[in-house]
DNA sequence: TCGCCTCCATACGGTTGCGTATGTTCTTCC
DNA sequence: GGAAGAACATACGCAACCGTATGGAGGCGA
């Protein structure tokens, strides 16, 4: 809650995304509504009007800056690491780990929520393609053959998706101490690259 | 659309709700509106407010309703094979297999997607714990100690909830022709009984 | 057939949010 | 320091939806 103390700043089209996204991840789509986001940053409608055209505007604004700042960080960060393995490892054990709890804040699960919305399609399309591409590339640098690697990315991609949902709909069921989170890791991890005896 | 042909039926509270799981699946929990889905059902608001005290109470019934029809559809299929791991392929097959397209038709998509809903939400966690615990459960009949098999179970419901997910936002990513499919369902299965060299 | 209860339609008021129109205050630049 | 334009406030009409109030049609027993 910033608030925005500074006397009676200018708002910028970001502040208004900014905005939007925050009210995306706490109250799904519904909540970007302009009247009240305009109430949170303390403007009026007159303000959003001038730097949207309407609240469609805003949305597809939101959703473009949530793809280009918060989809690549994970691999952006992972790819910093030269051993495949260990850039899985750090994958998977970011991903598990960082979606464990944050029970309304999670812009992601919003997105998928509002799957369905013509501007959000688009961009989870891209998103989704690009991590089933780059995590299918590091199991074929780990040496599988490519529809090996194609289907162990594919699976790597929906556990860590599905256990955002998990995690957020019931967190009961997740390990619940450090240690069981890092055995959890560690098996899924063993799973993912177990080798093949058949097929 | 069997748009309710027979003259000038007399509605019940099942069909209220049977239409609100329909607007849900359709477009979500906005969708779930009185007026418009008096306007479907042919009659007012009037026949409505009999049936139900408010909106919500419709909401609370549609989705208990779903809870009590279609969440343990699968395990009771699944359950009548004997052999736990035809249970499990069983499991995997459908799973995989079924959610596999169906663009705005999955209930379950649209339950998730609400799932900060204070009705929603119980349901939803109740749902995943008894998936966990059956799938744990399936894993625990083939052999493993109950913290593998509850890993395993695990996973596999993540990876099942996501493939969901997956399949809606970006279809192209999964596998397109049968034979493809039935080749991912087999690497799925293998790897998630994969035997443990380690740990 | 008469009255009663069930089920529904009609009509209304209230709220929330969208978008527009128009006035008002800051900024900047000369 | 005054004009032009950028950034915002205010006020309005409009639509969708919620919930209530009230009256009317239909069956059903007495």
């Amino acid at each position: 809650m910033p608030e925005r103390p500074d006397k009676q700043r200018r708002l910028t089209a970001d502040d208004w995304t900014a905005a939007a996204l925050e009210a995306m991840a706490g109250g799904g789509l519904a909540a970007v509504a302009v009247e009240p986001l305009a109430a949170r940053l303390g403007a009026t409608k007159g303000s959003f009007y001038w730097h949207f055209a309407d609240r469609d505007a805003l949305i597809e604004a939101a959703v473009l800056r949530w793809e280009r700042e918060h989809t690549d960080a994970v691999i952006t960060f992972v790819d910093a690491e030269p051993d495949p393995l260990a850039r899985l490892r750090l994958l998977i054990g970011a991903v598990l780990g960082s979606t464990t709890q944050q029970p309304e804040g999670n812009i992601e699960l919003a997105m998928l929520a509002t799957a369905a919305h013509p501007y959000v399609a688009p961009v989870l399309t891209r998103v989704t393609e690009r991590r089933v591409a780059y995590t299918a590339g590091l199991f074929s640098a780990l040496g599988w053959p490519p529809e090996q690697a194609r289907r162990r990315g594919l699976l790597a991609v929906t556990a860590y998706v599905g256990h955002a949902q998990v995690a957020h709909v019931a967190p009961g069921t997740l390990p619940r101490t450090e240690a069981d989170r890092r055995q959890y890791v560690d098996q899924v991890i063993r799973l993912l690259t177990a080798p093949e005896d058949a097929g």
